[in-house]
DNA sequence: TATTCGTGGCC
DNA sequence: TGGCCAAGAAT
């Protein structure tokens, strides 16, 4: 059987690499600023997720230093609707380093890179590789399963990830280690795909062992994963006469850390409505909207009952809360499963965050089936 | 080592 | 329709 010559990869690459906003022309030197904001961008999301958040990041924060002197909030907003929030607040603190301790320069070192906020190993190796041309073995989700695929590796993920990381440093190249390293995850995002891989257009196929016997599907082999359950919450939209909103910021760590929200209870496995009153972020006539926010988060789903009151002009913000204008809502940092929220609320929010979703039908809506939204 | 941490798209 | 998946990191 013919080992996997990575020669035979870069051609490939040469060939079919994907043209993204953040990569360079090929033979040119990537700007590592760019290069970094696009790894932490991607780190478990989508390409299409993130292009339109690289872009505005890159207007809005032209280089390290202006990221670095950006207010927080500021940054917290152009992050709103991408996730995982806590790598915003890693690559704001991450920006002050570089400026402060290394002159604005990213270092073009793997180990100073993996010692700044919000670097781990991946994408240490990534920017060293691809920005400073360091002979550095990027390991993703994508050469997980390439690597395991050409392998036919039975170890199931993640214990098998220090074999996978043995196996794909001895494949890199000195010379264009960069590229080497894009040409994995290009391969593995339009080739090795999860599902019906295109293995007859893959520059690896002889070598392939899982190809070989036709079980390149079934890897990587995966550990399974704990069990999911469903937590149940009240959210309370408080809009005054003048439409400004009731908002607060949750604690910087944890669950959606530093983003705005409405006030509501916490969210528990068991949460019965009689509590709802009692978790009320004020007095006031609160009316239960109809239906249910749902929403999906990686470790459980949520159902959240929205209530919905009207106060005067003269009402005051409880302490640790305040009043959003109706057209400084967009402002805010509000997580998706916020503008859901408000949108169930209030009509003339529209549609939530800014993607595809289009216009929800308040009255043509079905009973069962739908996901964000259904009545009870 | 195992959890925690978003969101939207896909079949 | 629900589970899976996407350029992982921090704890």
């Amino acid at each position: 059987m013919p080992a996997a010559d990575p020669a035979d990869l870069l051609v490939w690459y040469d060939r079919h690499r994907r043209r993204l906003p953040w990569r360079a022309m090929p033979g040119e030197r990537a700007d590592p600023y760019r290069v970094w904001l696009s790894e932490i961008m991607l780190q478990q999301t989508t390409v299409q997720a993130v292009k339109p958040y690289f872009e505005r990041f890159l207007t809005r924060f032209p280089d390290v230093e202006s990221l670095a002197v950006a207010p927080q909030d500021a940054v917290m907003q152009a992050w709103a609707g991408l996730g995982y929030y806590s790598r915003a607040r890693n690559l704001h603190a991450c920006a002050q380093v570089v400026a402060r301790d290394h002159g604005g320069r990213f270092p073009a070192d793997e180990t100073a890179l993996r010692a700044l906020p919000g670097i781990g190993a991946y994408t240490a190796a990534a920017i060293a590789a691809i920005a400073f041309g360091i002979p550095a073995a990027a390991v993703d989700g994508n050469v997980e399963r390439v690597v395991s695929r050409l392998i036919a590796l039975e170890e199931p993920l993640p214990a098998a990830k220090p074999h996978i990381r043995e196996v794909t440093q001895a494949m890199v190249p000195q010379a264009r280690s960069g590229d080497f390293a894009q040409a994995m995850m290009d391969l593995g995002a339009t080739i090795c795909t999860p599902r019906r891989p295109a293995c007859a257009l893959c520059p690896w196929m002889v070598a392939c062992v899982a190809r070989r016997e036709g079980l390149q599907e079934s890897f990587p082999r995966k550990a399974k994963k704990a069990p999911r359950q469903i937590r149940y919450g009240a959210a309370f939209v408080a809009e005054r006469a003048d439409g400004a909103i009731l908002l607060r910021t949750r604690p910087s760590s944890g669950l959606l850390g530093g983003m705005a929200e409405v006030p509501g209870s916490d969210w528990r496995a068991d949460y019965p409505l009689s509590q709802a009153i009692l978790d009320a972020p004020c007095e006031a006539r609160w009316r239960r909207m109809p239906g249910i926010v749902r929403h999906v988060f990686t470790h459980f789903p949520l159902e959240l009952t929205v209530f919905h009151a009207r106060l005067d002009r003269q009402a005051g913000a409880p302490e640790g809360m305040r009043f959003t204008g109706a057209d400084e809502l967009a402002d805010e940092a509000l997580p998706s499963v916020m503008r859901k929220v408000l949108a169930h609320a209030l009509p003339q929010f529209g549609a939530p965050a800014d993607k595809g979703g289009g216009k929800r039908e308040p009255a043509s809506r079905k009973r069962s089936g739908k996901k964000d939204a259904v009545e009870k």
